[in-house]
DNA sequence: TCAATATAGATTGTTGAACAATATATTTCT
DNA sequence: AGAAATATATTGTTCAACAATCTATATTGA
């Protein structure tokens, strides 16, 4: 793994810092952050700090409500099921965007033989990183960086999910296989198969998510 | 119309503000934005001013260089053609998801009415405010409040296109039919046929934007 | 003259303190 | 207990200041 290139602004620095705990699952959905324990936390200025919460919560990962707050996004179950609608869109479109010799194609083989290593070494977490970057490449099939922003966003909303989760670790083991599956498909052309695949992996991941809610961290450490 | 619902915080209306101006054109292209200019210009503190400059940025109308500034998003021709892969993706899956009884589809049909009122009265803004509300109508038989946001940053990034351009006149005229004949095929469930308009739409419209993108306003007051 | 360098000026990045406006918690009253 | 009033804390916003960086100007050297 790479160490994170430090660059840019505080501001920046600071973003990316607290997007990582949100992603880590670092704060409860829907907890409060207060602006002056926060800033002092990461030690920057309070006025610095709401410029980060107005980046992030143009991401979607805070709740910036009026006078009262930023709050951690707490993604209910229809948000999931809202995200998932999404990815079927975009990544249907990617299905039929997939070229013979695409760059992105060698990445995602790239992808699967090194999901398929992490697994078998029993790396949980870096096969879910995988598993991510696996389709964030299938994405860049379409050669739209708009439309790899968006899916980048809708994904990082679900990192927040498996961050607020307990049991994040074999959450994506089943997939590896089929990631390996879907990319035969795309290299050989066969569109109509591929589709069918990229339904039945979504519909079971969705459904897997929407079971782990259930069980959230959110009954530990309840916030209102 | 209706008069701007005055609400929120000064930050949340200067974003607003700027926001319109952008999409009407009152900056050029590549601009710069000075942060105490445009600041005492609306009569707000800088650090108030930079919160706002945060969230544009985020929505891809304004490019923030460390340590240079805030510049007008120029969308050039690669940008265009990247807006219109996007496009493609996300109003396909729209006609795929298109379900009869749709609320959305009672939304297009008025809008498409509506517009062929407006294109009569020679009202040709309005025109084109109608085309892109029925294709955001369109997007929201999806029922994704994220893919509809998404489209709506790419929406608002093809407006700023629109401000920048000299000849905003009769560049929606030739789609009000298409739209209605697109909600026509929709109503009727005829998918295949729809799919095939709405390709033939984005082409169509993708090509007359590139088009009136060479004789644009940067012709005349050019910046670095 | 031209290019490289050094200087001066302007702009952004960031901070801390201050205060108004709003929300939250506490107390008081019936 | 429930409602009203008070007190406290937090956000929203401004201002002034300074460091860091960029930009334009002036200077120097070949």
């Amino acid at each position: 793994m790479l160490a994170d290139i430090e660059q840019g602004s505080l501001a920046s620095k600071a973003a990316t810092e607290i997007r990582n705990m949100l992603i880590e699952g670092h704060f409860g959905p829907g907890e409060k952050l207060s602006e002056v324990q926060v800033a002092s936390q990461l030690g920057i200025s309070r006025n610095t700090l709401r410029e980060v919460f107005r980046i992030l919560a143009s991401q979607g990962l805070l709740i910036h409500v009026p006078n009262r707050g930023a709050f951690v996004a707490a993604p209910d179950e229809a948000a999931v099921i809202d995200i998932y609608r999404t990815r079927r869109v975009i990544q249907r479109g990617a299905v039929h965007a997939a070229a013979l010799g695409h760059p992105a194609l060698a990445r995602m083989q790239a992808l699967v033989a090194d999901a398929g290593n992490m697994r078998d070494g029993g790396n949980w977490q870096a096969v879910g990183t995988l598993n991510m970057d696996f389709h964030r490449a299938m994405v860049e099939l379409c050669d739209s960086s708009r439309l790899s922003a968006c899916f980048d966003l809708v994904m990082a909303e679900l990192r927040l999910v498996f961050g607020q989760l307990i049991d994040t670790g074999h959450l994506h083991e089943p997939y590896v296989e089929l990631n390996a599956s879907l990319y035969k498909l795309l290299l050989e052309g066969r569109t109509a198969e591929a589709l069918s695949l990229l339904d039945h992996y979504l519909v079971q991941s969705e459904r897997s998510v929407l079971a782990a809610l259930h069980r959230r961290r959110s009954d530990q450490k309840a916030v209102t």
